[in-house]
DNA sequence: AGCACGCCGACT
DNA sequence: GTCGGCGTGCTC
């Protein structure tokens, strides 16, 4: 090979799982051509990968240096803000660099030509302005006032008007001549949403989230990043998109899990998002009517600065709230001896509700967070409960007999007969929004009802089917999980009945309640947002006394707020620890449990060698709570801190060059976890 | 991540 | 006998 001299020498971060960049000499020795942040070919073991310049090196001698192939010029160099953003997402979350660089392009190569089809963006529609509340001129001055870097909690209720905000906030940004990014979740980026930007700033909107195909990805990309386009709406993965002249960031619904990836780089779209601002120089405004624990905590901090809307726009009430307990209920029916013709999931109370808003020819929504019939099959007989062989995960029936896996494709039938014992007790254990339609169809038989669930809706247009069928009242009742949680708005929509609140207070997750907390604010925002008397939610429960119940029934998130980041506090969890999951995954039980073990001795060991890492703990390795999922053994590390950089240096020094592992077991890193299943 | 190399099962 | 299964190892 052509020896190029030393100072020619380019470190390079190769779309490869590499933990460092890899040094290249550039054609004809001239280095000069390749700039940091530009996109080059180079050779990569036998084959040719692409990488992004990070700047000149020193020659290392342990290798024979190979030279770059070529530069990608069809596209542009990434600006230095974004690029050293990009750097740091990679030493936080611990993910090859190469890889984190990748993200920031689009999925096809060719920039093709304009097609003719259908925009992913609606048409523009006659907008009705209306004239901002005094509520919302305070935040606006207040977040104006504030210029360069400066994070912002924009806390109010549902239905405050926060979309009218940022949508000021976005005209300053165009009007300073820079581009702003929006990113909201997946489940919310609907028609409805992107109208309502699009009518505000026609023909300037662009938008990328993963339901568009590549070809779209990669046009919505290129009028970005040639300035034809101002506004980028999109999911968490939006913000890869490297503007050169970024000048604000909006993150709705700041509070969703969805914003952390859980798989490969696993970062946290509004955590990155702050860091982003930052690196720009710009402003960042986070919403949410339940802000996460995480953000409050920054608020107490002064990290964040606090915007409080508390009263709806035109005044329109808030959702009477009445909560049943389910344990009295059941206590009554036995009581009264003779069998109920309710179900055993329906509360008299409920039912009379939605009698009488059927009776009213008014809309009601049933909210359960789990699918199917029943959430396991059970026989009493033998004590059998039926698992799926892949996953430690018990199967849920769908239909009359279908058993399936909600973690894998596994799906078998269920027999008559019990399959250990053979006896005919074997049946149904608890409940899923399948049943509950069943049930309603039953009690109510010319009731139309609509299901919402990941069974029912499979795409974006099935989800458009549900709301137009919603708005168009084809439909009386809608049974739903999650999905129905967010965001949507029907006016004939008076009565949301929460099934059992109590699903997920159990959950091994030290974030069950702050989740079930969030769960009832937002359900019980979707009653009664146009009709002049407010909207009635029924929340049937046997906890009535759990904290996440009595501070959402009065709207008290700053009390929740309190107690809940006191209990965190007590108990060295997050926001007030951080805490990484070292997950430990293979295929043979024995070797993954022992290298586990083999781990978590490189983590003690280095805390005894180390000072600094004597108030870090370190905790397991024990199976995760899903101890084998999808045919693979699963343990786990976790690992508390009082602050990042020594969480992050005890895991890197842990997994040093991961030589140290048996064949056939990985690592994966998560750092800042929200999945500890 | 690819793409090789390498070492065992069932095919014309 | 080889074709090909995927476990293992390396990439400036």
């Amino acid at each position: 090979m052509n020896e190029a001299p030393t100072s020619a020498l380019l470190s390079v971060a190769v779309d490869a799982p590499l933990v460092a960049p890899l040094s290249y000499s550039a054609p004809d020795g001239d280095a000069s051509a390749f700039k940091r942040g530009h996109l080059v070919r180079v050779p990569l073991g036998r084959r040719k990968v692409e990488g992004v310049v990070l700047g000149p090196t020193e020659a290392t001698g342990a290798f024979s240096v190979k030279s770059i192939d070529s530069l990608v010029s069809e596209f542009p160099q990434i600006p230095e803000p974004t690029l050293s953003w990009l750097e740091w997402l990679s030493r936080y979350y611990l993910y090859p660099l190469g890889q984190t660089l990748a993200l920031c392009y689009p999925p096809l190569k060719s920039r093709g030509r304009g097609s003719r089809k259908s925009s992913p963006i609606p048409e523009a529609t006659a907008e009705v302005r209306v004239s901002l509340t005094e509520e919302q001129q305070q935040v606006l001055a207040s977040i104006r006032a504030h210029p360069g870097f400066s994070a912002h909690l924009l806390h109010g209720v549902t239905g405050s008007g926060k979309t009218e905000v940022y949508l000021n906030l976005i005209a300053d940004t165009l009007a300073a001549g820079k581009r702003a990014v929006v990113l909201v979740p997946e489940i919310s980026l609907t028609p409805q949403l992107l109208r309502r930007f699009s009518n505000r700033f026609p023909g300037q909107l662009a938008v990328l989230h993963s339901h568009l195909t590549d070809r779209e990805k990669t046009e919505q990309w290129w009028s970005m990043i040639d300035g034809s386009r101002k506004i980028l709406v999109g999911a968490r993965s939006a913000l890869f998109c490297p503007l050169a002249d970024l000048g604000l960031i909006i993150i709705d619904e700041e509070h969703e899990p969805s914003f952390k990836q859980d798989e490969m780089l696993k970062y946290h779209a509004r955590d990155a998002a702050v860091m982003l601002a930052k690196s720009h120089n710009c402003p960042i405004v986070l919403g949410s009517a339940t802000p996460s624990l995480e953000t409050w905590h920054n608020v107490s901090l002064n990290k964040y600065h606090l915007h409080t809307m508390s009263r709806r726009v035109a005044d329109r009430q808030l959702p009477t709230i009445e909560v049943v307990d389910m344990r009295s209920e059941r206590d009554q029916r036995r009581l009264a001896g003779t069998a109920s013709n309710l179900p055993f999931w329906l509360s008299q109370v409920l039912y009379e509700q939605l009698s009488a808003c059927f009776a009213r020819s008014e809309q009601a929504a049933l909210f359960l967070n789990r699918r199917g019939i029943a959430q396991s099959v059970f026989c009493p007989s033998c004590g059998t409960s039926y698992e799926c062989p892949n996953c430690s995960i018990s199967l849920t029936l769908h239909g009359k007999n279908h058993l399936v896996c909600h973690y894998c494709d596994y799906h078998e039938r269920l027999n008559e007969t019990c399959r250990e014992c053979g006896s005919l007790d074997v049946g149904p254990l608890g409940l899923g929004t399948e049943l509950v339609e069943q049930d309603m169809v039953r009690l109510f038989p010319s009731l139309r009802v609509a299901r919402a669930d990941r069974d029912e809706i499979q795409s974006r247009l099935d989800l458009e089917q549900m709301i137009t069928s919603m708005e168009k009242r084809e439909v009386d009742l809608l049974v739903g999980t999650q999905m129905i949680a967010k965001g949507l708005d029907f006016a004939g929509l008076t009565l949301v009945g929460l099934v059992m609140a109590d699903v997920g207070f159990n959950l091994p997750d030290f974030r069950a309640a702050e989740r079930s907390f969030q769960l009832l604010t937002q359900v019980g925002g979707r009653a009664g947002r146009h009709s002049e008397a407010p909207g009635r939610v029924i929340v049937q429960t046997y906890n009535p006394a759990h904290v996440s119940i009595v501070y959402s029934l009065q709207n008290d998130f700053v009390g929740f707020a309190t107690e809940e980041l006191n209990m965190r506090r007590s108990l060295n969890y997050p926001p007030v620890m951080r805490l990484a999951c070292l997950r430990i995954i293979g295929n043979h039980e024995a070797r993954t449990q022992q290298a586990a073990e083999a781990l978590g001795r490189r983590c003690s060991l280095l805390q005894q060698q180390k000072q600094p890492y004597q108030p870090l703990q370190i905790l397991g390795p024990a199976p995760a709570p899903i101890a084998k999922l999808r045919g693979k053994f699963r343990y786990q590390l976790l690992i508390k801190s009082p602050d990042h950089a020594r969480l992050a240096a005890l895991c890197r020094q842990a997994l040093g060059d991961e030589k140290w592992l048996p064949s056939g077991v990985k690592v994966l890193v998560d750092i800042d976890p929200m999945n500890l299943l």
